[in-house]
DNA sequence: CGATAAGTTGAACTGGCTCAAGTCATGTGG
DNA sequence: CCACATGACTTGAGCCAGTTCAACTTATCG
């Protein structure tokens, strides 16, 4: 079950020792097995030991706990380590909106770059841990590596073509494509990670799924069993096998990838 | 193959003339009058003066003409100077999705700089001209201009957050709050333009309207209809004018700005 | 001036929503 | 370690906002 260990100083206190790259915090840059798909790819050795330099190993988080709020000051973006985030909103009315979904190697926090605010906050899923990065220093490391700045300048356009594939997504897709792209995404993340890309963890509870989808946590509810029925996935709960990922493909009418 | 052969070189042929900056495709950065809007913002004039060595003032484009096709190679960013434009995907299905619409002072194109191809299309609604800032020189004029740097991951910032607040009010409003949204959005744009905020031309079609906010042409013409009979807007065609602001905000469920 | 695209409006239909009742999972305090 | 409380999930039934289809009017432009 929970893969992620309990205690929490190792930071500093335990000598080093070569264990996984995400649940170990001491790991640096350049032996993360995550690196691959994090902000280093595209540096050299060197310019991975000054980037090094200016990331903060965080500490492990649990479930419920913020990595940033809604309107709070813009310090610093995330790099995941370990378990899973999502982001959301806060409307007027008090709802909350998930606007994303976050797993180990990818990079929250960009919303408050244009305003030096959060424009929305980011919460643990479940237990993680995580990789802060402050941003004025690493816009002034940018500007000295050039690889980086580059970098840095792909993972936002990274972020804006997501987005608005998420709104292309949920504008014009019915409910049940909306839920089987859902679940070809992690999919397809999961495999770039190497982990299983057909029997996951779906870290999110149906209603945070039907936020993030634009429809309600019933219908994710009769999606999933309808989609069982029809042995296209298998639901347990949380854990979700994909039992046929091209009917999966059919009904999330993607073509191509 | 370009779709725009018409006039094109414009650029360098005739003599500087002091227009109206938005349609003089000589003028420089450092006169446009948009320049507060666009890119130059936070550099001083050395540095603007630098930037305008880069940008290409880019021939007229009418009605129709693409700036850069899906899937196309990405090689620049656009400024538009006059006129608008949409962005839009094309779905398997060949239904054309609208993802963005695009105002004077504002940056197009930055769906391209994660893969190298653009992800979506851009075409003029109306009669524009833009400026062409070709990226890789951009890269390398930021790398040498801290300031140029922090504005273009500010600028794409923007484009994160804009993105996201128009998922979460596709994924979250009913239609009628969409509408009222996209009319106050607008009237905040032209205002930061100077234009009137509450008498302006909407250039896109009911179809493209309703593509952009996840509903049909048919429920947008209802809308229309609807909000001038409760004296909120009066619409004429594409002609637009907001009657009573504080009641589209209360529509649009806008309670601050 | 005629053709074609854009927009309006009506009527019937339906996918997803709301409300409701119940089961199941998780975790906390006794 | 169990019991019970609370939150998460499922399923059903009725309803409604927005869709679909259709007929018509109004703009646009070669």
């Amino acid at each position: 079950m929970k893969s992620t260990p309990k205690a929490v100083n190792l930071t500093k206190d335990i000598p080093y020792v070569a264990r996984s790259c995400h649940t170990n915090p001491s790991i640096s840059c350049g032996d993360c097995r995550l690196g691959e798909l994090c902000l280093p790819i595209a540096l050299d050795a060197s310019e991975i030991l000054q980037l090094d330099e200016i990331v903060k190993r965080g500490r492990a988080l649990n479930k419920g706990d913020f990595l940033y709020r809604e309107g709070e000051e813009f310090k610093a973006i995330f790099a995941i380590r370990s378990g899973s985030f999502k982001t959301f909103k806060t409307t007027h009315e008090g709802v909350e909106q998930v606007t994303g979904l976050f797993l180990p190697g990818e990079i929250m926090g960009m919303d408050g770059i244009a305003s030096n605010k959060h424009s929305g906050s980011a919460v643990a899923l479940e237990t993680g841990s995580f990789c802060e990065i402050p941003f004025h220093l690493l816009e002034a490391l940018s500007a000295h590596i050039p690889s980086l700045q580059g970098r840095f300048f792909r993972l936002m356009g990274q972020e804006i073509v997501k987005d608005q594939q998420m709104l292309t997504l949920v504008s014009s897709n019915a409910a049940e494509e909306r839920v089987a792209s859902l679940l070809l995404s992690i999919s397809k993340r999961n495999h770039r990670r190497k982990l299983s890309p057909s029997h996951f963890r779906l870290p999110m509870t149906r209603a945070e799924i039907g936020s993030y989808l634009g429809v309600t946590l019933e219908t994710v509810s009769r999606i999933f069993s309808r989609l069982q029925k029809q042995n296209v996935v298998k639901v347990d709960n949380k854990e979700i096998q994909l039992l046929d990922i091209d009917a999966l493909k059919l009904i999330a009418k993607v073509h191509n990838d």
